[in-house]
RNA sequence: GGAGGGGUGGCCGAGCGGUCAAUGGCAGCAGACUGUAAAUCUGCCGGGUUUUCCCUACGUUGGUUCAAAUCCAACCCCCUCCA
């Protein structure tokens, strides 16, 4: 359908939208006046990381279209673990780990939403502030009877757990109801009328709304957006070091730089509609891009897509390294280094530089070919690198490098 | 509480007394080809060590045996059915 607010017509452009529950309330509602929606976050990790992104950048539209970004902070219902898109249960976090993540992972939100008091200010909550002090029984009687078992056993998150032959416990049970409630309780402390999320959230979504229509009578929308997955199909954001972390204590700039720029070709105009502000036309014009061209429009996204997570100095820097690195065959400054003095056997250095897990893997990739210095392929395994006076760069692979400098 | 089934490397999944660091698949890494892409092909893929050597590993702890992932016992956890 065709969107009047410009917030849905912004999503729907850009491919966000996977599910809508009332398009056309919602948009009649978005068109006359600002509306708040949250989404909520887990603080499992110190870091959120880029499969976050899609519903952090949500919340960034949702502010530009003039209305009211709420960020939930799971504080609470992380001390339950969410059961969706799982199949085995999470590890209980201590209430240390997860008051310490939440900390780190506030400082990321700052970077793409504008805080504050005004009226289109976003503002964080966390939800420990009414789920830690609920009481059972009164909480039963309240909420836990409008929802039938049945029902519940029919959700995705619950089903595929028992489909699976896996363990459910009955306090990751318990999370969709929490999380239901949550809505209710927005909607009643801030007048939260929207929740989006990705599209395993949308059962839980729902029972939000049907919920809060329940008991307050309030109507209330949701709407998911599609499971983001790469275009030769893994999740995104998985690297072969983890996660890729919108923390840059948990992952340099130069390497965020680097996931996007390794973008696959099929994904460039995808990934610029949803990580990047950029104009729709500009981003036509870099998606037309054919063959080798298509670089250019990489680089455009990850220097977007960085500046916005990570400022625009610390994007050029990336840029600049890639640019010496890669284009120049010299080294940036922005590459991982590490220090040592006199004599360092190679294996050492690149296990150092993070380049292998272990030594007998540096052996491996030198033994195979993988393995440079100053530019220069060495074969030998025992190859002892000697650090004088300048510093010398390593390479694992055509992607890795780094500097080893003298101390 | 009872009966049965099961817990193997990042994941899935074989093995069921030596020839097992453990088949296969996925994921990953490197090389070739390229465009810091994809596809394809090749090699690698527990750790250490200049190597037919040592460590660690098949839920946990003990035991049998010259020898155990494989047999036995106890325990822990999971699943199914019964109560």
């Amino acid at each position: 359908m065709t969107f009047r607010s410009e917030f849905l017509a912004r999503l729907e452009a850009r491919g966000f939208i996977h599910q809508l529950t009332d398009a056309q309330g919602l948009d009649d509602l978005a068109a006359r006046e600002p509306i708040r929606a949250y989404i909520g976050f887990d603080c499992t990790a110190p870091s959120l990381h880029v499969g976050h992104l899609t519903q952090i950048m949500m919340l960034r539209h949702l502010q530009q279209s003039g209305h009211k970004p709420v960020v939930i902070m799971g504080g609470g219902t992380t001390r339950i673990g969410d059961p969706s898109g799982r199949d085995t249960s999470r590890m209980l976090l201590s209430d240390a780990d997860i008051a310490a993540n939440m900390a780190s992972i506030k400082a990321v939100f700052e970077r793409f939403l504008t805080f504050g008091d005004g009226p289109t200010d976003a503002i964080m909550i966390n939800n420990a502030d009414w789920l830690d002090g609920l009481e059972y029984i009164p909480f039963l009687r309240e909420v836990g009877r409008h929802f039938s078992i049945n029902r519940m056993l029919t959700f995705d998150s619950v089903k595929l757990r028992l489909d699976r032959e896996q363990p459910l416990t009955f306090l990751e049970f318990n999370y969709m109801i929490l999380q239901a409630y949550d809505f209710m309780e927005l909607y009643r402390r801030h007048g939260v009328r929207l929740q989006m999320g990705g599209s395993d959230q949308w059962g839980n979504i729902v029972n939000g709304i049907e919920l809060t229509r329940r008991i307050e009578g309030g109507e209330l929308f949701g709407l998911t957006t599609p499971l983001l997955t790469t275009a030769d199909g893994a999740k995104m954001g998985k690297t072969a070091g983890g996660a890729v972390w919108l923390n840059e204590d948990q992952l340099s700039h130069y390497d965020y730089w680097q996931f996007w720029r390794n973008t696959h070709d099929a994904d460039v105009g995808r990934f610029l509609k949803l990580f990047t502000d950029l104009p729709l036309d500009e981003i036509a014009r870099l998606e037309a891009l054919g063959g080798a061209e298509i670089n250019e429009a990489k680089k455009v996204l990850a220097n977007a897509v960085t500046t916005l997570a990570r400022g625009a100095e610390a994007a050029e820097a990336a840029a600049e390294t890639a640019r010496r690195t890669f284009e120049e065959g010299t080294a940036g400054t922005d590459l991982p280094r590490l220090t040592a003095s006199g004599a360092l056997p190679l294996v050492d250095a690149l296990v150092g530089l993070g380049f292998a897990a272990s030594k007998g893997e540096a052996r491996r990739l030198i033994k195979q070919g993988g393995a440079r210095v100053d530019g220069e392929k060495i074969v030998d395994e025992a190859h002892v690198l000697t650090i004088g006076n300048g510093s010398v760069k390593i390479s694992a692979g055509k992607k890795h490098h780094g500097l080893v400098e003298p101390a």
